[in-house]
DNA sequence: TTTATGCATGAAGATATGTTCATGTAATCA
DNA sequence: TGATTACATGAACATATCTTCATGCATAAA
């Protein structure tokens, strides 16, 4: 038999490269992994444990929200940013189990 | 306590966004579905079920070589392409059991 | 109500990536 | 040896991404 053939439809690869493209990055990554620790965090608390400027991290994480990775809530002066699903965290696990990276 | 930190140095989070970059195209999703199905598979099978230009899929062949994803082996006039750690798909678990993706 | 704090946004430039086209090379076949 | 098959490579262009800088906006504090 020759049934070869892509078993994901357009739709969900060109969605799965555009949420994979969000995550592959090394300050995103490390946003992911802080997040799998603290559940939420603010822009200020990221900042001060990834030591980048404000205006660099904030881009970052409108990329990730607007990607559907993360999602935010304001309080006061404090926004605090937050995993959507955090089963993407899995793919954390997958890069320190998989010997490629 | 306060003992939030990123748990990945430096150089493995720059080879961990390496390397997801390498997996985060459609077409590279769909090799990587593909070699999931077929262990080894030559660049004139995965075109026939790809439908692209042949130049375009040895470029992205290549990438993926090249960031150790993937590896050869000629066999007379067919190069054959392989998953280097089959433990990469296991990213594509992941794509199927978030609701992000 | 001015000032400070926390964060977002837009423009601009540098670099990276994706694709096509033309061409090159290695192995086999006639 | 010459033609054909299978694949690779490089230039060139379009588009996307990353980063910085300057500035804007919302909330709270003084």
């Amino acid at each position: 038999m020759n049934s070869l053939q892509i078993r994901l439809d357009q739709k969900k690869l060109e969605r799965a490269a555009y949420v994979l493209k969000s995550v592959a990055h090394p300050i995103r990554i490390s946003i992911i992994d802080l997040l799998e620790q603290r559940e939420r965090l603010t822009v200020s608390e990221l900042q001060q444990v990834l030591h980048i400027e404000q205006s660099l991290l904030s881009h970052h994480l409108t990329n990730m929200r607007d990607k559907g990775v993360l999602d935010t809530k304001r309080e006061g002066k404090n926004v605090f940013y937050f995993l959507t699903d955090a089963t993407i965290t899995n793919i954390l696990d997958c890069i320190n189990g998989c010997k490629t990276f």
